[in-house]
RNA sequence: GGCUAGUUACCCAAGCGGCCAAAGGGAUCCGACUGUAACUCGGCUGGCUCAGCCUUCGGGGGUUCGAAUCCCUCACUAGCCA
């Protein structure tokens, strides 16, 4: 049986988008709520929402942003994806430490990944098409004395000290350069330039972004006389107090390549009961009638997880595809199952292994080697330890000695090693 | 430019010449329980040809039989002064 994903509209039932944006938990903050809505339930006005080329994907917080302007769009509105070519290369102030300045070519190449991956997230087709910018277009030709003569003496430096983001660096004792203080400059500037080159009139982005993004509407005030708007989303947590958004540690990406759709789907797959609800609203198009019956069925039964299954489909189809959420479920089912791994046909276990990390290896290859090369554990001390310790399982069987070798095939040709509980990896032998 | 304090494993943080691969806490990870949960309890957490050996305590140099611990120097960070 395959499921079909929800279709990507919003729910008709709110008198506007931003009610449904309210209803999702998408609204941290804004600026003047009545003009807001003034504005988002009128005629089409044109917002925009950046992305910095810090790493070679976009991760789930950048999803957030990415189906909010799809919900903005959906309604209307004219979309500017930014990429921030030239805010990349400075990198806007963290709370706890300085950032390390990547190359040029680095920021290029990593420009061109996000834009092509954001392009996916939003429609260039019809009435409405998104725009992607990139803001090294406008502050690539500006001379530094341009910069401080012309944008510069719109900023007060009182001000700019008291953003969080920087008077966090501020009391640390880290401190901060000026090349990082400068961020806010920038990004007001992109503000600035957006509304003169295309009258847009609304920066969405994230609450810890809330002093860059005001930072566009001061200068854009300043500057121009006029006001601009802001709707800023809630950062995204979890229940039980840990990070959202990663998996063992690491950041779940958007790239398959990265995060395979496999993990991609098993992440969402274990959400928290508490989240589930939230997590629905936010990532997926269900409708509010929907979620309300999920909500209700993980109140009655929540062993059975329906809706994380729900939620796990639909984000996987909407990052991926459907054939592949619909891959990561067939290889979540044949792996996680009740039956034996051996009672499974060759071609179902072949394509669920498949979607794990994998490697080849011969007959015989110590298991503490094939640990490492399948990536799950990083050194032999490790997996030795992983061992002693009762985690490591061959083809659901416990791997009893540190000096086990690989000896029992599944048909011959696989195997599956884990980790833990749910840590999976596939050998080929060949 | 001057003075002072600081730089220890993923993070915080002890250490003040040998008993230091380095206390303690956090976090991760593993086990039991369970819903591929949560809570709770227990355990692990530098590397390796693993009863032993090797490389670590900002970088480099030195003193010493022996240094994370002492000295010199460089780098970085913070605060104060100019």
């Amino acid at each position: 049986m395959s499921q079909t994903a929800a279709v990507i509209a919003n729910d008709a039932s709110f008198a506007n988008v931003l009610h449904e944006l309210k209803w999702r938990g998408l609204v941290a903050l804004s600026t003047d709520a009545e003009e807001l809505e003034k504005a988002l339930a009128g005629a089409p006005i044109t917002f925009y929402c950046g992305f910095d080329p810090t790493a070679a994907s976009l991760h789930l917080g950048n999803l957030v942003q990415l189906l909010t302007m799809r919900r903005l769009q959906l309604a209307g509105h004219h979309p500017l994806c930014l990429i921030g070519g030239s805010t990349g290369l400075v990198g806007d102030p963290r709370p706890t430490a300085e950032r390390t300045l990547n190359t040029k070519e680095t920021v290029a190449e990593w420009v061109e990944k996000l834009g092509a991956q954001s392009a996916r997230f939003l429609s260039f087709e019809g009435a409405n098409p998104a725009r992607m910018v990139n803001n090294l277009d406008w502050t690539a030709p500006m001379s530094a004395i341009d910069f401080l003569r012309d944008i510069g003496k719109y900023f007060r430096v009182g001000k700019m000290l008291s953003k969080d983001a920087v008077s966090a660096r501020l009391n640390s004792e880290n401190g901060i350069s000026y090349t990082e203080f400068s961020y806010q400059i920038l990004q007001g500037l992109d503000y600035l330039e957006l509304f003169r080159r295309y009258d847009c009139v609304l920066q969405t982005g994230g609450s810890d972004q809330w002093g860059n993004l005001t930072a566009g509407t001061d200068l854009i005030h300043r500057a121009e006389g006029k006001s601009a708007h802001i709707l800023a989303t809630p950062l995204i947590t979890n229940s039980d107090g840990k990070k959202f958004g990663k998996s063992e540690g690491n950041a779940v990406w958007l790239d398959a390549d990265l995060t395979s759709p496999y993990a991609f789907y098993q992440f969402w797959l274990n959400v928290e009961d508490a989240d589930v609800i939230d997590r629905l609203k936010v990532f997926t198009f269900l409708t509010r009638d929907e979620i309300e019956a999920l909500a209700a069925q993980t109140a009655e039964a929540p062993h059975l997880r329906a809706a994380q299954k729900r939620l796990a489909f639909e984000v996987t189809a909407i990052v991926h595809s459907a054939e592949a959420a619909q891959a990561a479920i067939d290889a979540s089912a044949a792996l996680f199952g009740q039956g034996e791994l051996a009672s499974l046909d060759e071609s179902t276990l072949a394509s669920a292994l498949g979607e794990l990390p994998k490697t080849t290896a011969a007959a015989g290859t110590p298991i503490t080697q094939l640990l490492i090369e399948t990536g799950l554990v990083d050194s032999i001390s490790a997996g030795r330890r992983a061992i002693k310790e009762g985690g490591v399982y061959l083809n659901n069987v416990k791997v009893e000695a540190e000096d086990a070798a690989l000896n029992d095939l599944i048909h011959g040709k696989f195997a599956v090693l884990r980790r833990g509980k749910k840590t999976l990896a596939a050998i080929f032998v060949g």
